[in-house]
DNA sequence: ATATTAACGCGACAGTTGTCGCTCTAGGTC
DNA sequence: GACCTAGAGCGACAACTGTCGCGTTAATAT
């Protein structure tokens, strides 16, 4: 199980292939900030690393593995979900933080995504981004209803979450709106006030067949 | 003005312009079906059709511009809102549509997405197809409110029916889920109530500046 | 019918993308 | 210090992409 393209594997991780990797992903990261996601390509990242293509090619296979291993390499590990102290803040905040993220140049999960129609490794690697991030948002639910927020009967908080920030990728994603201000806040009292309705509550045996995840 | 890419021009739109613009479409969508939309190609879509390459770039300038026209030529025009005779019923049939078209494969919808990524082209196209939709879709608030579904007071229909459908998109595009058949109504439940929490209702003068929407 | 010309066919072309086999370098091991 | 070898460099290569100029065809105008 030597799989040529797994980059955290340290088969050899010394010198030089950690210098060549730390070269490259930050070609990659100037590149995108130049260029935009669409002119991101292998033979660019390549030079402006100072590396000869063949070699990127077989670290990293195409466009989509680059992005990938910038995204890692970019801690991820360390993000936490906000705690205002309201569900209906902490909702706001993470909109805010979406839209951010979304609305800077360059944005990385612009790029992830366009990648993501084209590589399948860029695809698996989005998912996993998000399904990660929207579990460790649980917590803001259950704090949520520990404060006695939300009606005591189970609600699915994967779904409000996704009720919450939905509206922010359709908008400024798909629809290529300008940037509201005021959308964060307006679509996490939404999914507050549908919750708060009991619109994600879940009776005991039929609502968590799939909740594992793809 | 003489555009050579305005598809919809009419300098000479007899016998063979019109017949290779036909072999051309029909293609694009047997293309489409048989390698899905990152096998979609040009040249491939030329040889299909038993036409130069060159034609097709002078004509569509790349494979955004093919699905521009192949969506352009599928009607659009006839497209009616549903109306089951209430709001959480339009709004589960309408997400019913939409869940379809976008499991179905292949998916027009997922095709131009991942187009609009790369075609400045296909990204407008895109862009105007949403907001066409959505705008005949108001007629379903405007209904609702009739009859006493909703609030009173005014309720911004945007909002409302993009909280409704964007987490379609989401977990089908975005987070690539197996598709879930009790979604569609209830993401459009969740709407519903949350509109009649009030979550859209709009304050007299601060709510509209920016409904035009580019 | 005849003239006009928009639009297609054709082939050549440069630029780009991705692969492969080989050599060489330098990280790790003894 | 002397070896081993993972991994980088290198250049050749085929396949693909997009553009261009020119000749031809056929839709329209007269």
């Amino acid at each position: 199980m030597t799989d040529p393209l797994d980059t955290t594997s340290d088969r050899r991780p010394g010198g030089r292939t950690a210098r060549i990797r730390a070269q490259v992903l930050d070609a990659v990261r100037a590149e995108l900030a130049e260029r935009g996601h669409e002119g991101l390509t292998v033979e660019g990242v390549a030079t402006r690393a100072g590396v000869h293509r063949a070699t990127v090619y077989r670290r990293w296979r195409d466009v989509g593995g680059l992005l990938v291993d910038v995204i890692a390499a970019a801690g991820e590990i360390d993000w936490q979900p906000p705690d205002t102290g309201s569900l209906r803040g902490d909702l706001t905040a993470l909109n805010q933080e979406i839209q951010e993220s979304l609305v800077l140049r360059p944005s990385f999960a612009v790029a992830l995504m366009a990648a993501s129609f084209h590589s399948e490794q860029a695809a698996r690697a989005q998912t996993q981004l998000w399904t990660d991030r929207y579990t460790q948002c649980e917590i803001l639910v259950e704090r949520a209803i520990e404060r006695g927020e939300l009606p005591a009967q189970h609600t699915d908080a994967r779904s409000l979450l996704i009720a919450a920030t939905a509206p922010l990728y359709h908008q400024l994603v798909l629809l290529r709106s300008d940037p509201d201000p005021h959308l964060p806040e307006r679509a996490a009292q939404a999914a507050v006030l549908a919750a708060a309705a009991g619109a994600f509550s879940v009776r005991r045996e039929e609502g968590r067949e799939r909740g594992d995840g793809q």
